[in-house]
RNA sequence: CGCGGGAUGGAGCAGCCAGGUAGCUCGUCAGGCUCAUAACCUGAAGGUCAGAGGUUCAAAUCCUCUUCCCGCAA
């Protein structure tokens, strides 16, 4: 049996997770990202796989660099490592740890959309598929040669949470294959283009502010791409400051002419004008407020203009 | 004690600063108009103004405390 460390963080890495321990092989150790103080009271929280982990007796890892327990994860003379969503650049002194193989796993289909926000990059880019990639770790990030990829379509509903539960769920298959060809010698080693690459640096809740000069269709799948992270809002004046008014999906496309962050409230509708076409908006969230039908948030208010 | 917004009939809000009759847009119910309607007209029900204490002749409104919701930040 492969002998096998598991290194991920993120729920994307938690399907693949439950089926190596439903299917084996079952991983020496977990290695993960350390507690988190989470929300507005700062509640220390533990990544959800570390809990899984721990309640399936397996050994987990926290260290701050993950290079500060290389020592130990090679006591374990580890044949493959996996990572998914770790959340930490690898140095040499993992790379080179494992007898075969260092793996990632990683949510596009390399070689685009290298980096964090791969998910978001697919859908607010209008692709039509995404899939999962497994390649080999390499110093330069996401880089590595590519073992296999698994694709699948991107629906026209699809969210970045929706979209993100769908490509977990395709990733034990895929590890599971390329663990296969890794034990039998038959993993292929596909260089990737690295003319064909992009970069996705990492979202911020600042990256989710609405900018209503674009174009409506680009803006709709922006709102659904950053659903449920980092969201997306826009700015309107209440009281003499700005207030944010957080937008979630779905929103309608409508061919209308108005000028730019112009609302138009017309039949209880909550409408939009971007740089081209418009946007119906069904459910919004103003700061202080409950998330809200953009008929409830109507009612009370008389909103003029959105910020651009 | 990180910063800030909020709690007012079923929903969303105004009223608070300069205390004195509970208001608006909807929804609900009844009736009317109409071939008909989610449209229009008339009427009605529904609120201990989050909770506790204080000031006052009088508190949704001013003061203190508590609970809960939310946006940031981390």
């Amino acid at each position: 049996m492969m002998r096998l460390v598991y290194i991920a963080t993120g729920d994307i890495a938690l399907p693949a997770f439950r089926h190596l321990l439903a299917h084996g092989p079952r991983p020496l150790a977990l290695v993960t990202q350390p507690d988190k103080p989470v929300g507005r009271h700062q509640v220390l929280t533990p990544p959800q796989i570390k809990v899984e982990a721990l309640a399936a007796g397996i050994p987990v890892h926290q260290p701050e660099k993950i290079s500060e327990v290389a020592t130990e994860l090679a006591a374990l003379r580890p044949d493959v490592l996996v990572v998914m969503a770790y959340g930490q650049i690898l140095r040499d002194d993992i790379l080179t740890l494992p007898e075969k193989a260092i793996i990632n796993l990683h949510a596009s289909l390399l070689p685009k959309y290298r980096g964090a926000a791969c998910i978001q990059a697919a859908i607010d880019a209008g692709d039509s598929e995404t899939g999962i990639t497994v390649m080999h770790v390499v110093r330069k990030l996401d880089a590595g040669d590519m073992i296999l990829t698994k694709a699948i379509e991107i629906h026209p509903d699809d969210t970045g949470g929706s979209l993100h539960d769908r490509l977990a769920g395709l990733a034990p298959a895929a590890l599971a294959e390329a663990l296969a060809n890794l034990a039998d010698g038959t993993a292929a080693r596909i260089p990737q283009d690295d003319a064909a690459s992009s970069y996705i640096s990492k979202l911020e809740r600042d990256h989710g502010r609405l900018d209503w000069s674009q174009d409506a269709i680009a803006l709709e799948r922006r709102i659904r791409a950053y659903d449920p992270w980092p969201g997306t809002f826009t700015l309107s004046t209440e009281d003499g400051r700005p207030r944010r008014l957080k937008i979630f999906p779905p929103v309608s496309v409508l061919d209308l002419n108005l000028s730019p962050g112009e609302i138009t409230t017309a039949d209880g509708q909550l409408v939009i004008g971007c740089g081209s076409g418009a946007l119906r908006l069904e459910t919004v969230q103003p700061e202080g407020g409950r998330r809200m039908s953009a008929a409830d948030y109507l009612r009370g208010r008389m909103p003029v203009m959105f910020d651009l």
